[in-house]
RNA sequence: GGGCGGUUAGCUCAGUGGGAGAGCACUACAUUGACACUGUAGGGGUCAGAAGUUCAAUCCUUCUACCGCCCA
């Protein structure tokens, strides 16, 4: 094992054994408490990313340890067919090739899509195992297995014959890109720089005109192509510049044929621009809902390929012409009408499409939605009454808000990949919703006395069957055992951004169908960023590919230095390249420290149990007592989701306790070292094992140890770990001399492995003195005793060096003492101080000061000495 | 406009109602009997600003400034 450790020998290797030893999988065992997790599906599209560092490497570090933990751990695997997204892709690459989708035809276009997902949608499942992630991948499943469609039908139909789902004319969003409807996640809000116009709609002739100069109202809008289709004109109620003017009615420019009233709404902002804004319930959101406040009519003028039309309004000239086109048309007539007020630069948020890039048109449309309230309340309950546990908590209350406030849910989309919508049509447009088109003919036969009927051509969005991805993927609706022992999972993770569309939902429907939510926990993981903050993204050339730290630093690396950087109240990670760097070495130094122990004299005993207590130096107890403490803290951290903190705590043990002071005070040959050294590094392989599920395993089987694998092997029991609190505390003060020595060489000028005299007293023992020369490449020297207590002679240990320099350095740390004593005085003689604060403070600094003033003396003694003529 | 988060060493970030921390970077030394992907030592901070609560505030409260994110 010569050389820095390699970690692509390693990784690939033994991550094929443990597949093929189906370490990975799990059968449901009533006899062990269940760990489940169900993997967010990552679209059949998708290549692996930053965000799968820091949301799905902590689902396998939990999986890892709970299975050590000894639960019946289990990871379920997916993949999301993810309709919008594949479709972007084909119809993309049929542009390419020449040809179309409609060309293709519905049957032979989703074949084209089958094809592809089953040549595609496995690529990021190796690249999850080429990160380490062990989920049991024979239970992988496909939102469009057979299995999953059965369980989207049949919730369908339900919510359908429930009266939660519907057919109805709402406001969607337009996609003109993919000619479809499109969830408001797949929207990205984007800064433009465009225009506020202020267009005056002239008083009609009717008599509404007022006295004075005033001619009409002017209002404020950003999308004066959709003026054709105002209704009306809404101010705030309490606006004074405005309230004698409610009730009158405006003729709607450029054409001036339409008369619209001024209206009253809460909902209007006075601060923007005029106070008065025109309303469209046809094309916007807000104005969509002051419409049906007002039992408005809804016109629209844009069609679904973004272009004027005049199919329900007259609309002039204009009718045709594409947005961007009939947006300067308008202007330009309205400007010829001198009905311009102003046109001034403004910046605002524009929704476009994630997928083709388009502008989102929110517009009236006749769809499908589910009826959300009803569900909600259950969802707000289960939060409520604390059967539902956000981590970080506070984003318990997006969860919330979202369900309060909540709207009915688009479920239809106009796209061909995907599961079809349960809905046929009879010639008088009469609906029939079934699990198959023969019970649709039954039913229509039955009902409609026909069985002439025309099925839906649309699917469905893909979060619907997401939405019963934790039980769906149980194999719901048949009543399996993995659903009896397996539902409702342990805890979700996922990023934010979907605590709405999937979260949520999931809870909803877990609740309807299975009486249960489906997880007792979501932890949010935090989004990732560049090192200066920024969003990665492909324009920007900032993106890092994990599987390029992977090539690099190895996966256990990245994964390290992913989790070192998360924060439990973390909402997002700077992703440092360094902190793979560093994990890298970190990787090498357990390397490094695995091949010394290994080359020791005596090798490392056969038994993993350590040499009885009687037999442990002060160094090992010392180590053990740390090793105790470590494993406290990081199950404490894995507990709650502290990943960042676990990451610490393991990494800063192993090197900055284990390599740097115990494995140099292992240097000083003893009996008890080889045990020591075995066991402790045995558990701390364990500790690190869901982390750096690679190195671990390596180290492990090199070393004296029980079982076939490290996956299989039980986490480190605290029980087994001795603790003797008087022996670290002492070994703590032989590191306090040992750093002295240190500094008083570093005083001298000399090299840390230039040879040195130090003197001890004789009453600190053989061994810690020896240990103590080593650590400083010193030569033991006898001096009279001093003190009572171990420290006391730890405390006197000084070297050999020039007078000068002794009491230079002592004399600064007589400084600190005095400043220490001053405060901790003030501080007792403070009366408010010792009355009023806690018993336990003011004994503690009571202690504290006893203790500085013990110190003072032990300085000023070695310093008289010093004084004396050698 | 509503909501959430942040501001601590040059950089990235921990942290606690009672003696300001880590890593990186920087400086000096060491050429290695596990490891230069290393070791040892060192310099460096009015904990964003103001007010308040308290015996005591970097920590709690309020306000201000700046930065980020989400919803509208």
């Amino acid at each position: 094992m010569a050389g820095p450790y390699d970690p692509h020998a390693v990784e690939s290797r033994l991550y094929e054994r443990w597949r093929s030893a189906g370490y990975f999988h799990e059968e449901p065992d009533p006899a062990r408490p269940p760990f489940v997790v169900c993997m967010p599906p990552p679209n059949v599209t998708a290549r692996a990313h930053l965000g799968h560092g820091s949301t799905y490497t902590p689902m396998d570090v939990l999986t890892r340890y709970h299975r050590m933990r000894g639960e019946n751990a289990e990871w379920l695997p997916g993949t999301d067919h993810a309709a919008i997204a594949t479709e972007a892709v084909l119809v993309r690459q049929l542009k390419d090739k020449g040809t179309s989708r409609d060309a293709l035809g519905r049957e032979k276009y989703t074949e084209l899509a089958w094809q592809w997902s089953r040549e595609t949608g496995g690529a990021i499942n190796e690249q999850f195992a080429r990160l380490g992630f062990g989920p049991d991948w024979e239970r992988a499943r496909f939102t469009m297995d057979p299995g999953m469609s059965a369980a989207v039908t049949k919730v369908f139909v339900e919510l359908y014959r429930a009266g939660l789902i519907y057919r109805g004319k709402r406001l969607i969003n337009w996609d003109p890109g993919s000619q479809s409807t499109v969830s408001d996640a797949e929207i990205e809000h984007v800064e433009r720089e465009t225009f506020l116009w202020r267009v005056r709609y002239p008083f009609a002739a009717s008599g509404s005109a007022r006295a004075g100069d005033q001619q009409g109202i002017d209002v404020a809008t950003t999308r004066p192509e959709t003026i054709l289709a105002d209704v009306a004109i809404a101010v705030h109620p309490n606006d004074e510049r405005y309230g004698n003017l409610v009730g009158k009615t405006v003729l709607v420019p450029p054409l001036l044929k339409r008369e619209i009233p001024i209206i009253a709404d809460r909902n209007v902002e006075p601060e923007f621009g005029t106070g008065a804004v025109k309303v469209t319930p046809a094309h916007d959101v807000n104005d969509y809902e002051i419409g049906i406040r007002h039992e408005l009519a809804m016109p629209a003028v844009i069609d679904a390929a973004a272009c004027i039309t005049g199919s329900e309004l007259d609309v002039g000239r204009f009718a045709g012409m594409r947005i961007v086109e009939a947006r300067a048309a308008i202007v330009a007539d309205i400007e010829r009408a001198g009905l311009l007020v102003a046109k001034a630069p403004y910046r605002h948020s524009v929704g476009i499409s994630e997928r083709s890039g388009a502008v989102i048109e929110p517009m009236l449309s006749l769809q499908w939605f589910v009826n959300m309230k009803p569900l909600a309340q259950g969802a707000l309950a289960a939060y409520h009454d604390g059967r539902l546990r956000f981590v970080p908590q506070r984003y318990g209350r997006t969860y919330e808000q979202w369900l309060e406030n909540i709207r009915d849910w688009n479920i239809s989309r106009q796209i061909w990949w995907g599961h079809q919508l349960p809905v046929w049509y009879a010639p008088d447009d009469s609906v029939v919703v079934a699990h198959t088109e023969e019970e649709a003919r039954g039913i229509a036969r039955g009902t409609l006395g026909t069985e002439q009927l025309r099925r839906d051509p649309d699917t469905l969005d893909t979060w619907f069957s997401s939405a019963l991805w934790p039980f769906s993927i149980l194999g719901w609706p048949q009543k399996t055992p993995e659903l009896e022992h397996w539902y409702p999972s342990q805890v979700l993770i996922t990023g934010w951004e979907i605590i709405f569309l999937w979260v949520a939902r999931m809870v909803m429907l877990g609740l309807r169908f299975m009486g249960q939510i489906p997880f007792r926990d979501v932890f949010i993981a935090p989004l990732v960023f560049d090192a200066q903050g920024r969003k990665m993204s492909k324009s920007l050339g900032n993106a890092i590919d994990p599987l390029e730290m992977v090539e690099r630093y190895g996966a256990d690396a990245f994964r390290m230095g992913m989790m070192r950087q998360m924060r439990l109240e973390g909402q997002e990670v700077r992703f440092h390249e360094k902190r793979c760097e560093e994990a890298r070495n970190f990787n090498n130094k357990i390397w490094n420290a695995t091949r010394y122990m290994l080359g020791l004299s005596e090798g490392l005993p056969h038994a993993m149990s350590l040499p009885a207590a009687s037999k442990l130096s002060i160094a090992d107890k010392w180590i053990l007592t740390r090793l105790h403490d470590t494993v406290a803290a990081v199950s404490r951290a894995f507990d709650e989701y502290d990943f960042g903190a676990a990451a610490e705590t393991i990494y800063a043990f192993v090197w900055y306790e284990f390599c740097d002071w115990y494995l140099e005070a292992s240097k000083t040959e003893n009996d008890s070292r080889a045990g020591v050294l075995s066991f402790v590094w045995n558990n701390a392989m364990r500790l690190l094992h869901p982390i750096e599920p690679f190195i671990s395993e390596e180290v492990w089987m090199m070393l004296p140890h029980d079982g076939p694998s490290i996956m299989t092997a039980n986490w480190p029991d605290l029980a087994e770990i001795p603790v003797d609190r008087q022996a670290a505390a002492d070994f703590e003060a032989l590191r306090s001399a040992v750093e002295r020595i240190r500094n008083l060489k570093a005083d001298m000028k000399m090299g840390p492995r230039a040879p040195i005299d130090i003197l001890t007293p004789q009453n600190l023992p053989d061994f810690p003195a020896q240990i103590l020369a080593g650590y400083v490449a010193g030569t033991v020297e006898r001096v009279q005793a001093t003190g009572a207590s171990f420290s006391d002679a730890a405390a006197a240990v000084t070297a050999r060096a020039p007078r000068e320099l002794v009491i230079l350095r002592r004399r600064r740390e007589l400084e600190r003492l005095v400043t220490d004593i001053e405060r901790a005085r003030r501080k007792l003689s403070d009366a408010g101080f010792v009355e009023k604060a806690p018993q336990g403070v003011v004994s503690k600094e009571r202690e504290k000061l006893a203790g500085f003033e013990r110190e003072l003396e032990r300085i000023k003694a070695s310093m008289e000495e010093l004084e004396e003529p050698v």
